[in-house]
RNA sequence: GGCCCCGUGGCGGAACGGCAGACGCAGCGGACUUAAAAUCCGCGUUCCCGAACAGGGAAGUCCGGGUUCAAGUCCCGGCGGGGCCA
């Protein structure tokens, strides 16, 4: 928007030469930024080093780390480095040793799309990126130790990324967190020639239950594969023959196409290399309590993880026309408490069983199938196909065609019967065995037992497919219900008032969730009359409950107990109960849960299962292993050869790096024929393909590896780096890694996992809410297993995390819909308007699709960048998310300058600060703000510190002139805020313009003093009835006793009460007095 | 649909359950100035009683309830906005 001119900053003015602006202010921050980079000022010495101070306790300040992007910053991207920087500082001006730095993670689409379209090496664009993004990020004075600047495409650091794949590809875990849910997880990784050494010993048995000594050389490597954290498997991907790639389902859009181009993606199965990150979900999730992160993305990284607990079922197929043999079909369920209520049991068309045990025929149960059963999805012949082998044949196609968020999304469900049957392990009734594509492969055991009546998917497919639906659990009200119905008249009569009785009871029963429905019963009916208020509930009275008990509409209990009896509620209510209850229909000759709530129902169903061996508790996660494969150029390429019998072998660490080849042309080979194999780009590359080494064996021939990592690897592990970002021996040092992660924080000996409390790392790691689950998660989990092998000290790598906001700005639409440079838009009247044309004006996150983009640099040079950084930091708060208002920025530039006005004066640029002592008020407000900044520093409070700091130099302006004291503390507490302007005015006040130029960063600034900071006498509120009628003037110790006499005999107060009695008096001593009176 | 977060002047935002609106922007009035800019000082939600620009009262933090001596803050139910998962 164009700015109106009264908000442009004064520019240079002859009468006073010396005043603070943006010529002025210019030149002081490139003076500053040039003196910081000369004398290496903020360079942080490690262990063993020159110049390091182990006196001095560590501080480790990350940031997210940062992709160059070719376009350069917007005013949003600095928003956290800001905070970051002047928590890093004020952290270094209270005697710490301070570890910030910036590098950048460089590989990854936009260089290589770039490539492909231009034929440039994305190694040239990427370079210029970093360089640019360098200098953009210098001219806000950020304090990084510019050694520590790692980029994640140098070679001399992905050599480490590929040693640490190795790491995981040569371990294993060891331990079954899930045996004992309640235990703490045990389990941990270990290097792979262990599980060789048991296998070799026969100490632990093979998954087949074949001796190793038995198996052939094929049979053994396939069975170490099988443990491996780093695995190549076949797995079902979203395939994109047009693009040449596989794609993330994020990648993926509703219609089952390729976000990108729009390409059609199909689901393949295709080998890939996966990370086993599902063996550390317990550990991800129980380490996570000691974190200091926020909570919401704990609980977002809880439910990404998505731990439930319930059973594993076994359910028998009844030996039918494919050979007579019985098949045991195993289903996760969390709700083993709803066993008797499933009616019918669904595959994933995917599932190994289906072609085995499908039937020939129809029929079911000796009847022959409703026709729903035969086919309900496009492409079904009239009367359904001819057989349940037909029918699967042409539903598979059908689900193939459909991406696994349509699958799990489709409102109309689909399915066929199979023509198989298996028996409900607590009715013995048969279920019938359907294929639906709801129902994923990759999920569970791939098998479900359906429970329409409390499952709302079940409950979808049960009514388009004409299942039976029956109720075995109901909410406590309506089981309470049933209970009145048939116990409350032994004798058969009815009397009138029943209905009260009924409310009565239904509200003890729901106050009191604990409560046996035979006491609430006799509770309703012996409770005295007109007492009904004790049965209330939050609100929810007995006319509420006398309304509910009205929506059925039953002239008497009997009538409303018939409701109930058929189990068919759930049915015609049109919808599934999935909440918890209690029991209902739910007896047989093996078992009896009836009335049971559905936690104690879990259990004894459980414990049944058990018994019979049908079944066991069981823990499962929504979790996925993590595909860990792109058919890309830039990335880091796998140290993988795979031999003549195509298994995949290990380089030797002696082997790394293995460097990316050149290639003229980064294109992923597309197809239009879905059967096409994959072609990355590498495969172009047949020089660098094929390559003759001895891995032990003696030379031979191998092909390397073509897939390159994903864009997440390099920035797993960026934040060690920064710690020794130039051992050539190891990714990072012990020693370098025990002072910046472990620090003083009590040592936790390499390989124990899981010990609680603090869990060290990072001590503060600011980013978007955007990296809550994918990042943070990957990066734990290569953490721990780092620390598992005994490489690092730390078992979390980020102990306090802290989600900046974004920024909003502006942005216009004309009435086409269409966003028009924000920058261009004038407003006259309340109205916007576009080279004349009216638009419409709404708010978005900054960037370049809604064209509302502000660059730092021209704020920069219009009021320089301690301007900038203090208005970034007084928007609000740093988590909030705030709108950006250019119009607003000169509010701190004024501060500055009047900081710069008390202290220097504009004509002569002589120090006006004296000699004098303080006075006690400036020296009360000075211990004030001294305590007030601190706290606010450690908070991450930036904008109430800034105004604690407007409103001391607010005070020093009302003086003749700024005292010594006043002054240096102020432009120490100024300094991590807006370091330049605080460094000059040191050089220029404290010292005097004496002596050489040095630093203020590494001086400290000094506590304040609470007993200087107390008040003689404070203004207390005196409230009659709660309403503020006066104030009262008390001595700052004064008592409870003091202030209620003080309060007492003010004639305000005794006017206020009139003369009427006081019947309480709340003194909260230096904060307020209340007077309850009447 | 479920879960999570948020809702305070014209605007951005302050406020250990204890004086709502700190601080800043915009606005209005004044001082200084020949004048303007800059600077400095002051005002700043609504309604009511007052001749009053003197005082005083009432209401007020999205809406409706509740807990409490006391609620922007805690609890329940709505509405609106944002996020995550379906």
């Amino acid at each position: 928007m164009t700015e109106e001119p009264s908000n442009k900053p004064p520019t240079g003015d002859a009468e006073f030469p010396h005043r603070y602006n943006a010529e002025l202010a210019g030149s002081i921050e490139s003076s500053w930024q040039d003196h910081w980079e000369r004398h290496g000022t903020f360079m942080a010495p490690n262990p063993g080093e020159s110049g390091f101070d182990p006196s001095r306790s560590k501080k480790f300040i990350l940031d997210m780390f940062p992709y160059p992007s070719g376009v350069g910053l917007h005013v949003g991207h600095p928003l956290g480095y800001i905070a970051t920087d002047i928590h890093a500082r004020h952290l270094r001006m209270r005697g710490h040793n301070v570890l910030h730095a910036m590098g950048f993670d460089a590989f990854g689409l936009p260089a290589e799309q770039y490539a492909v379209q231009t034929g440039q090496h994305p190694r040239i664009t990427t370079d210029r990126n970093i360089a640019t993004m360098k200098s953009q990020l210098r001219r806000l004075g950020l304090a990084h130790d510019p050694r520590r600047g790692v980029s994640t495409t140098d070679p001399d650091y992905y050599r480490w990324t590929q040693w640490i794949f190795l790491q995981i590809y040569n371990s294993w875990y060891d331990g079954d967190d899930d045996r004992d849910p309640d235990a703490p997880p045990r389990g941990r990784a270990r290097p792979i020639q262990d599980l060789l050494a048991a296998f070799e010993r026969e100490e632990r048995p093979t998954s087949s239950g074949k001796p190793w000594s038995a198996m052939t050389r094929d049979e053994q490597d396939d069975e170490v594969d099988r443990h491996r954290l780093a695995f190549c498997a076949e797995v079902p991907v979203n395939w994109c023959p047009m693009l040449g790639t596989v794609l993330a389902n994020e990648e993926v859009t509703a219609d089952g196409r390729s976000e990108r181009g729009n390409y059609p993606v199909y689901k393949r199965p295709l080998k890939q290399w996966i990370m086993r990150i599902t063996a550390y979900a317990r550990r991800l999730l129980a380490d996570l309590d000691p974190l200091d992160w926020p909570e919401p993305i704990k609980l977002m990284q809880r439910h990404w993880i998505g731990r439930s607990q319930g059973a594993r079922v076994t359910f028998r197929t009844v030996p039918g026309a494919a050979g007579g043999v019985t098949r045991e079909i195993p289903v996760f369920t969390t709700r083993p408490d709803t066993l008797f209520g499933a009616t019918y049991m669904v595959l994933s068309p995917e599932h190994p069983l289906v072609d085995e045990i499908a039937g020939a025929d129809w029929s079911f149960d000796g009847r022959p199938s409703p026709r729903a059963w035969r086919g309900n999805f496009k492409g079904t012949p009239a009367d359904g196909f001819a057989s349940p082998r037909e029918a699967v044949a042409a539903y598979r196609a059908y689900a193939q065609s459909r991406s696994e968020v349509q699958r799990a999304e489709a409102k109309e469900k689909t399915g066929v019967y199979i023509g198989a049957v298996a028996v409900n392990p607590v009715t013995s009734r048969p279920v019938p065995i359907f294929i639906a594509d709801y129902v994923l492969m990759g999920y569970g055991t791939g098998a479900i037992m359906a429970v329409p009546a409390h499952d709302t998917r079940d409950f979808e497919f049960a009514r388009s497919l004409e299942l039976p639906i029956r109720d075995v659990v109901y909410p406590r009200p309506i089981a309470a219900m049933v209970y009145f119905c048939d116990h409350a008249f032994p004798d058969g009569s009815v009397p009138p008032g029943w209905r009260d009785d009924l409310a009565a009871m239904l509200g003890l029963v729901a106050t009191d969730p604990g409560m046996p429905f035979a006491d609430a019963l006799e509770r309703a009916r012996t409770r005295p009359s007109g007492e009904k208020a004790k049965f209330d509930l939050q609100g929810a009275s007995q006319a509420v409950w006398l309304e509910t008990i009205g929506e059925f509409s039953a002239g008497s209990p009997e009538e409303l107990r018939r409701r109930f009896a058929e189990g068919r509620y759930c049915e015609t209510s049109g919808e599934a109960f999935t909440g918890s209850g209690v029991c209902v229909h739910s007896t047989s000759d093996a078992l009896s849960i009836d009335g049971l709530s559905t936690s104690d129902a879990k259990a004894a169903t459980i414990r049944f299962l058990e018994r019979t061996g049908l079944g066991s508790a069981s823990v499962s996660y929504k979790l996925r292993d993590w595909l860990f494969s792109r058919q890309r150029y830039w990335g880091e390429p796998f140290p993988i050869v795979y031999d003549d019998h195509g298994r995949p072998r290990a380089l030797p660490e002696s082997h790394l790096p293995v460097r990316l080849p050149d290639l003229d042309n980064f294109q992923p080979e597309s197809s239009d024929d879905p059967e096409a194999p994959p072609r990355p780009p590498l495969a172009r590359a047949r020089d660098w393909m094929s390559v003759t080494l001895d891995l032990g064996d003696g030379p031979k021939v191998y092909t390397r590896e073509t897939n390159t990592m994903p864009n997440w690897a390099g920035s797993c592990w960026y934040y060690l780096r920064y710690l020794d970002p130039e051992n050539a021996q190891a990714f990072v040092s012990p020693a370098a890694d025990a002072y910046w992660m472990a620090g003083s924080a009590p040592r936790t000996p390499p390989g124990t996992p899981g010990v609680p409390g603090r869990l060290g790392g990072v001590d503060l790691y600011v980013g978007g809410v955007e990296h809550a689950v994918l990042h943070l998660l990957y990066a734990r989990f290569w953490h721990k297993i780092l620390y598992d092998l005994g490489h690092l000290s730390t078992p979390e790598p980020f102990q306090r995390l802290f989600n900046q906001g974004y920024i909003q700005a502006a942005a216009y639409t004309d009435q086409r819909g269409v966003y028009v440079e924000a920058s261009e838009v004038e407003e006259r009247d309340g109205h916007f308007y576009h080279q004349g044309r009216p638009v419409t004006r709404e708010y978005g996150k900054m960037g370049k699709s809604l064209k509302n983009a502000v660059a730092p640099d021209d704020i920069c040079r219009e009021y320089g960048c301690d301007t900038l950084r203090l208005y970034e930091m007084s928007m609000g708060p740093l988590d909030a998310s705030k709108p950006w208002n250019t119009r607003d920025i000169v509010g701190g530039f004024r501060f500055l300058q009047r900081v710069w006005r008390n202290l220097i004066d504009e004509k002569t640029g002589e120090s006006r600060v004296s000699d004098d002592a303080c006075d006690q008020g400036t020296l009360r407000h000075l211990h004030k703000t001294l305590i007030g900044v601190r706290r606010d520093m450690e908070t991450l409070g930036l904008n109430t510190a800034i105004s604690k700091l407007i409103e001391f130099n607010n005070h020093l302006a009302t003086l003749p002139a700024v005292p010594m004291e006043a002054a240096r503390a102020l432009i120490l507490l100024l300094a991590p805020l807006t370091p330049h302007v605080a460094e000059e005015l040191f050089h220029r006040v404290v010292r005097r313009g004496e002596g050489e130029r040095r630093s203020i960063a590494y001086e400290t600034i000094p506590d304040g003093d609470p007993t200087l900071a107390a008040d003689d006498t404070i203004e207390i509120p005196v409230q009659v009835n709660g309403k503020v009628r006066t104030r009262l003037n008390v001595p700052v110790g004064a008592g409870a006793d003091a202030i209620e006499q003080a309060a007492l005999a003010d004639e305000r107060v005794l006017e206020c009460i009139a003369g009427k009695a006081v019947r309480k008096v709340i003194v909260v001593p230096g904060r307020m007095v209340n007077l309850v009176v009447g």
